[in-house]
Parts: structure tokens; sequence; C-alpha cells
DNA sequence: GATGAATGAGGCTTCATTCAT
DNA sequence: CATGAATGAAGCCTCATTCAT
């Protein structure tokens, strides 16, 4: 029934600890297995090289957000609501699962970002969209905007990244009101 | 009148260059030295290590930036004026200047950029930053929604940085019209 | 009648091969394994590491190739016919099996090739060598020339050797005719 | 005056006697360094990585070889003495430099050495190959079997390889006198 | 001051061998 | 007997920094 085995699930632990922590470069090989608890050589059973466990990690940590936010989507209820849905549980994910936030935001910042983000724009990206969805509706009811659809992203998801890094350093605190008061805002950009 | 020498400069320039498109792991200090045609050694005449040569580009790089913001600044005009004006600027600075972008950007996602946030958070930061500025004024006078500072901030800036990455790996195009409409959106979002 | 399991023959066949083709440091123990469909460790059932598998490899080699050079061979014919027959089917061997010449040659060519060649100046190679045999009867028969053995021997099998080397290659073919040719000019290098 | 660092000699040394006595896998880059005398890491201000050294090197004795043969070659002499003369020639300087022959066989035999065969028979080799030339001579004088060039170079070549062998290993003694044996019967060989 | 050759610690990866299952 | 996951020593290479010239 366990599809990884434990080792493998260590060393993602590990690797995504290190990398969240320290970036790519502060975290060796040679530290993720043995934070892990396995030889240097047992890391290389499961993923191929660095780079490989890098981008492994990435799209088991994406697939897990998409899952977290697909769950209770409000398919149903107005574009409004669906945007605050998002945003909300966006947040709500990262503040739960810090590190996760910290490891995303260091692959996309990075050259395998690069590669991410351009094949993101191609539509290469499996995973539906949420955003971007609720982003092409909202131009087609005149909702929002005049804006194109990758313009409003990164309205609604620039703002949420540096917000996340503030309340994870401690210098805000994001409660479910801040919450609410960040994603009006953010519907207040974007609606027309 | 100058401060700094032109062995100096060179250093500083080839930094720039070399980091802004590779990071700073693909930027060697033998390579940074051979960019700005000067011996490996000579570096280390005007930077103690390649950290503190990294943050005084950072630091230098700052200063122009806020430099060409307050160039021009419209001190009298009301606050929505002035918050259009300065992120406009910043847009055009960076459009203008993209490694410098791209290298503050560097900045700071890495370990340095932590620092500096913190430091920010401090009041470290000697510099009069004008965003900053804006929103504090903009709570006393409850022209700007009620939220803390940093948070209308980072609504502003979170959004500016994502759409210059965009521009830069040329997803989108900045140009006066869409620059208008973003800086339109941003201050729907933080205006009461 | 079997002595040897099938397993056993499957390790070496795969052995032969991946080092014939890729030398023996391209040939990974788990790659053997691999190409024998067995498991790793299965492999030291049968030899204790891989110098031995290597080592008993080459003896395994060395019988077939005596036992093809023996069967036919023409016990009773003068010594220039016999030694005609067995660079004749020296060649023929090697270019029917080009892996056995290929594996022979990496095994000579290597610190194990060393240990080989000082146990047969010494005498303690068990097998009937041939064409050494020859060269000592034309030595008290005073149809060969007045040269050690060794070195009639080194001339003879030196040429085979590169002449397979760019048969192999393709760089030559040796077919019936060519070889006739060669052998006969072996034969005048080492007669009277 | 001098063209080769002295670091870059002693490298170019410590790589010869180890790799000539051990092979290129018995010879890290950490153990050249070593002998050398250098830091691991100076071996790569004079060599990109560990292939370019080895083929460095051989080029770097080749023209060491091509040079001692060309010296004093009798070019006005009958084809037989020049053959006898090239023949003794290279015997004697691998005789004089057993290192020399010793990496130019684990040379010969590697991967590095099919790309450098494969480039003699294209012709792409720079230097003039006397033996080649010799026997392109002696085909067209009907002085030599008619066997193609290749050939002959072989059944020379082949045999002053495994003589040479033995004679570092001390199994046989090159004296000028069986030198001048091993020679003439090549001669036999070729020779119509 | 300026240079750049030299250094060696540290990073990634491979692979012969072991051993629990 | 057979397996193959696990190990970790060892190999190649990079690069920040130093120092003799």
């Amino acid at each position: 029934m366990m599809k990884t085995s434990d080792k493998r699930s260590d060393v993602v632990q590990a690797a995504l600890e290190l990398i969240a922590e320290k970036g790519f470069h502060g975290a060796p090989m040679a530290e993720i297995a043995e934070k892990a608890g396995v030889g240097a050589g047992t890391i290389y059973r499961y993923f191929e090289n660095k780079d490989i466990l890098i981008t492994e990690l990435h799209k088991e940590l994406e697939a897990k957000i998409t899952a977290a936010l697909l769950d209770g989507y409000p398919v149903e209820q107005p574009l409004r609501e669906r945007f605050l849905y998002a945003m909300r549980e966006v947040f709500r994910y990262f503040i739960t699962y810090p590190l996760h936030f910290r490891y995303m935001e260091q692959y996309f910042n990075s050259p395998y970002g690069i590669t991410l983000h351009r094949d993101r724009l191609l539509g290469k990206s499996g995973d539906p969209d949420i955003l971007m969805d609720i982003f092409e509706q909202g131009a087609d009811q005149q909702v929002l905007k005049a804006l194109p659809t990758s313009v409003l992203f990164s309205i609604a998801f620039g703002s949420l990244t540096l917000l996340m890094r503030d309340h994870i350093i401690g210098f805000i605190s994001l409660d479910n009101h801040l919450i609410d008061g960040i994603t009006e805002a953010c519907w207040d950009a974007i609606k027309k």
C-alpha cells in the first residue's frame, strides 16, 4: 500500500527541510543523506541526481498544494467567492506547511523556476490552475479589469508571496482576520 | 571627487552583470575578475570577500534606485498621485535597468535577503523609503485600508516583482498603458 | 553433467559481453547482474569478487580457444603446415567470436595480464601451448631462426593481435585469402 | 625560454609515471598531484580535465618519438636499410624510455586508442609516419609482399609491441644482437 | 598596488560489496 | 539459495582565497 519506501520519504523530507532553510546550495547531498539517516549513495537509488531530486520534490509539493486547493473548492459559487476561497486556502496551506512555501519559493527563484515558468506560460503544466481559470472566466464575464490574465495572476500571487515571507520570518502574523482583509484587497485590485 | 577607483567600478559592473544573469553561484570570483579586466586578487583589495562584494553591490543599487525615485517625486501632490508616481517610476527604472532588477531579485531571494529583511523590519535601513512613507501617511489620513503598512507594501511590491519577471522573460510587455493599468489596480487594492 | 548452474553461465556471458565492449571499468557488477538477469548479490555466490570473475572468465575463454585449436590439429604434418594451421585457426576462432578476442585483449592489457604473463613465463600455465611447442620443435630441428622461442611467439602473436583489431574495427577484412597471405608472411619471419 | 612552467612538467612527469605503471584507472588525479608535488586543483590550470591530460601527454610522447626517429634517418638508403633503421630506432627509443612505451601501450589499448586509430586510418595524424611511408614505397617498387599497407604495419609493429613488453618485464633482454635478429625477421615477413 | 598561479576543502556521483529478507 | 536495497570509500572537479613576484 505504500508506494514510496521509507528511505525515499526520509530523503525527500530531509531535502525539503534543508533546502527550504538554506537553499539549494546550502544543502549538500551528504548533508541531506545524513539528515535522512541514510548513506550518501542511497539517495541515488531514488533520484538520478540532485537536479532530479529537486525537480521531483517540487512536483510532489505542487501536487499536494493543488489537492488541498481542490478539496472543498466551491465550484458553484460566484467568481468573487471562488477567488477569495482560493487565496485563503493557499494562505492556509502555506501557513500550515511553511517549509513547503519556502521550498517553492527557492524553486521559483532559481534556474529551475525559469523552465517552470516558461512551461506554465505555454500551458504545459498539467494541473488545473484554479487561479488562472478564475481569471479567464472573469475576463469573459467582464467582472475583472481588462488586464491580461497573467497580470491579474501576478497581482494576486505576488502579494501572497511577499506576505507569506513576512509571516514566516515573524514580521506579521497572518491570522484569519488579516487574511480576509488581504484577499479582499486583492479582489479590489483585480475586479472591474 | 571619485571616491572609488576605476578598477573598483569595473569589478562592481562585472559582478552585477554576471550575478544578474547567472546567480551568485554562477559567478565565480575568477570570472568576475576576468570580465572586469583585473586580476583575481585585485577584487580583494576593494572587497574583503565575496559576501561583502555582494552586499556592497546591493547597497549601491539600492542607492541608485532611491535616487531615481526621489528625482522628480511630487511631494506636494495627493497621496494617490504620489503612489502612482512611485510605482510607475520603479517600473520604469527596472525596465531601463533590467540587470538591476535581476540582481535585487537574486539578493532578495537568498540568505542575504533574510538579513536585509530583518534589518528593514528593525528600521536599520538608512534610506527614506518612499512607499513606506506613503502607506504610513495613508493610514493617518484614513485614505488607505486599515491594514498594516507592511501588508500594503507587500501587495504593491509583490505585484511589481512578478510582473517585472514576466516582462524580463518576455512573457508580457510592460508599456506605459499597461503600467498605468497595473498601478491603478494596485491603488484599488490598498485604497479604502 | 553440468558442473555450473545456469545462473553462473548467465553471469559469465553477461560479463563477457559487457567487458568486451566497454572494458573492465565500463562493466559495473550491477550492470553485469542486470544483463545476466540475476540479482547483484547472486554473482558473489559464484565468484568471490570482481577480480575473480574476471580471471575465471579469462580461464574459460582460454580453454575454449585451446580446444578449438586442438580440434583437427594436424599433429603428423610438418612444422610449417602445423604453424600455418594454428595461426589460421586462431584467426578464424577470433573472427567467429570477436567478443572473445576483445575480452582477451582487455585482459592481456591490464594489471591482470601482467600476472598472467609472469606465470606463463614461469611455466605455470597448465594448458599445452601449441604455438610454443611448434617453436620449440622448430628450434630443435633447426627449421626456424635462432631466436628465443618467446621471440618467435611474439612475432606471430603480435602480428595477429593488431590485425584482429583492425579487422574488428572494420579497417581491414580478414578473408581467407588475406589470412593465408598473413600467415605465410609470419612463417617467412620465423623460418630460417 | 621555457615554454612550459615547472609545475606543468611536474604534473606531466607524475602522470606519465603513474599511468605507465598502473594504468589510467590506477592513477587518480589526487595521486598524480601528490607525486607531482602540487595541489590537486593545480592540475586543472594546465589541463581542463583528466581526459585532456591523458591525450596531451600522448601527443607529447608521440612528438618525442617521431623526433627521435627522424633524427639520423637515412633517407637516401634503400628501403630495406630504412626499414631496419626505423625498427631498431623505435626499439632503442622505447628501451631507453620504457615509461613512454608503457604509456603509449595503455593509451593504445583504451577508448582513446580507438579514436586515435580511426584518425590514423583516415590520415588525420599530422606526423610523417615513417613506417607507413616505407610500406607505401615498398608497394610501389614491388619490393614488399602484395599485402595492404596496414597489414605490413601490423606485422612489424605488433611484433615490436609484444617484444617490448617481454623486455620490460625482464623476460627477454633486447640487446643489439637480438634486435638485429628481430628486425631482420620482420623484414623477411614483409619483403617479397 | 596589481597580478594570477597555487591551493585544498568541499561538492556530486559511482560502484564493489554486504546482508536482511 | 536468491535478491536488491543500502552502504560509504573514493574519484573527479570547482572555486574562494592567499601570497610571492
